[in-house]
DNA sequence: GGTCCCATGTAACCGGTTACATGATTTA
DNA sequence: TAAATCATGTAACCGGTTACATGGGACC
């Protein structure tokens, strides 16, 4: 008897976001990540093969069912056992661990005196708002299609703080920028005092 | 000759995070830890032991050379060979990864119509909330001492994006749990009407 | 001079990534 | 019906985590 698969095998945060999909309905783990790259990706995002790796996991582990679909491709329907459905109910009451931001960016700027290039800094900075400033005009657009509908409504709350997020960052870009203007104009300037 | 070593030997992100720092001055892989704790650990960050295995991977693929100090503990100072030097300059001033952003606390909010427990929902939120309101008063606290150095210019501005985001968060999250508010007492409201 | 906590480091495991592979479907 | 693209899945590697271990000061 594998006390492995029976006792409470502590699930990684992702697992957790993998079966809160399968309260939904039954479904195939590529279905999973369909539906998470166009819902939660902004906050919470994996490499697409994972799903299956979590999928063989969470089946051995008695969290998850599998059935089998005919067809040539190896196609699998996941439903969430009982004890499935209470780990997730229970997930998500439970308090959040802390949120984890990464940003190569801002590592890149705040070693920008060491780097020494300040127009270079502006170009990586003037790249990331361009990036920023795409995915905020897809969540504004997104926004109205959600208040749409009532059952989005929690959806709805946390592309609210995607949009305010995403505005926030803009809103910086553009008055750092701005700053990294002013001294790229002050260096000019001197150079030419030192060498006119 | 292993060309394993002598290759261009693609670099994680962390591992140039880790370079970075280098470029201040020669430090053992715990000073390392130390000021990535203190400075840029708010958008990058790792498990302190992480240190260990970069810096024997760097040395090995010739980033970085080490010394030996005296003592009973193996400790070493760690220096950027040339190689190393290039290729964290080289990185600075490249284009940035898209930043990545984790939050348990979204995907609950997210799933919260399957777990059908609004108080429970409102509870998690709140401590985000408070962990939230913590970190935003450290961070403002922090800014009047980079502001009085000038070498911290950039640091500063890092410093400002953090402010500026945890208080869209924070705004977000007093508006947000408003609105969950109104919900439970509408809920008991309509309980209350088709009970008594 | 024992106890406790912080400093520093190692080792093993595992989740998640990159790379690859093949079945299905559209398009020309 | 060939080619190209999308759908679906597997396998191997590796970075990063958790857990553990020991040295060294502080404190009583």
């Amino acid at each position: 008897m594998s006390n492995r698969a029976s006792t409470a095998s502590k699930l990684a945060p992702g697992d957790f976001v993998f079966l809160a999909f399968l309260t939904w309905e039954p479904m195939t783990a590529y279905d999973i990540k369909k539906f998470m790259a166009e819902s939660v990706s902004n906050f919470w995002s994996t490499a697409h093969s994972q799903v299956y790796q979590q999928a063989r996991r969470l089946v051995r582990d008695g969290f998850v069912r599998e059935q089998a679909l005919p067809g040539a491709r190896r196609k699998r329907v996941l439903h969430l056992t009982p004890k499935g459905r209470r780990a997730v109910m229970h997930w998500l009451r439970q308090p959040a661990q802390p949120p984890q931001y990464f940003s190569e960016a801002m590592v890149k700027l705040f070693f920008a005196a060491q780097a020494g290039d300040l127009k270079a800094t502006k170009r990586m900075l003037e790249q990331d708002r361009d990036r920023n400033r795409g995915l905020l005009a897809g969540f504004e657009a997104l926004m109205p299609v959600l208040q749409a509908a009532e059952e989005d409504r929690y959806p709805a709350m946390t592309l609210d703080l995607g949009i305010r997020l995403h505005r926030a960052l803009a809103e910086w870009a553009d008055d750092t920028l701005r700053e990294l203007d002013q001294d790229l104009r002050r260096a000019k300037g001197s150079k030419k005092a030192l060498t006119g």
